[in-house]
DNA sequence: GAAAGGATCCGCT
DNA sequence: GCGGATCCTTTCA
């Protein structure tokens, strides 16, 4: 069986995890695809939800690194998260689906293929993640975390979303995919 | 104890 | 392009 990424690769700073993420595969139950779109949060970036130090929420994001940090976005919405080192996460954005598709058009209703997950709360609505995973461990079912297989070209620009921290270039695409949850612009050197 | 606001998505205009 | 849905965490008095 492939490598599968586990602590160590989680135990690095939080920009170098995210850049090499981009085009790794994630499957959940095995439902998932190729990661295309990823952003980085830490410590000190006040949009980020460790921000202001451990609370009950982020609890997970101090904890050891390679472990999901899964919350709930305006009552509705899941967002799924890598841990890296204490205080940092990766938030997955998009995937372009490869496995498990007739169960992602299940739990998505009817949308297109490109929309199946591109955004963090699609992603985890068709992959079926919710509260009950936070804190799992990235490197044993049900995840499923392998990495990159070749070199993908890579760009990054201001995350998507946040009220704080705007201008920090801390959102990685793989560039020109399709199955981004927005277009990049403007588009970024590549790393 | 109260109030604000959020790393989103979808439908309607 | 804009606003509503919907809930619960965090903050402040």
């Amino acid at each position: 069986m492939a490598a599968m990424l586990d602590r160590p690769f989680f135990d690095r700073p939080v920009l170098d995890v995210s850049r090499d993420l981009i085009g790794a595969f994630l499957a959940f139950d095995g439902v998932g695809g190729r990661i295309v779109e990823v952003e980085a949060y830490d410590e000190g970036d006040p949009a980020s939800h460790s921000f202001r130090g451990p609370t009950p929420r982020n609890a997970v994001m101090f904890g050891p690194p390679g472990h999901a940090y899964v919350y709930k976005i305006y009552g509705i919405h899941f967002c799924l998260n890598f841990v890296c080192q204490p205080g940092s996460a990766v938030l997955i954005r998009a995937l372009e689906p490869q496995e498990g598709l007739p169960r992602m058009h299940e739990r998505r209703g009817g949308v297109g293929e490109k929309q199946l997950c591109s955004g963090p709360g699609k992603l985890a609505q068709a992959l079926g993640i919710n509260l009950d995973h936070n804190g799992l461990a990235l490197d044993r079912p049900p995840f499923l975390v392998r990495p990159a297989d070749d070199s993908h070209p890579i760009a990054t620009g201001p995350r998507i979303g946040i009220t704080k921290g705007m201008e920090t270039p801390w959102r990685f695409v793989l560039a020109g995919s399709p199955f981004l949850s927005k277009p990049l612009s403007p588009e970024r050197k590549a790393l």
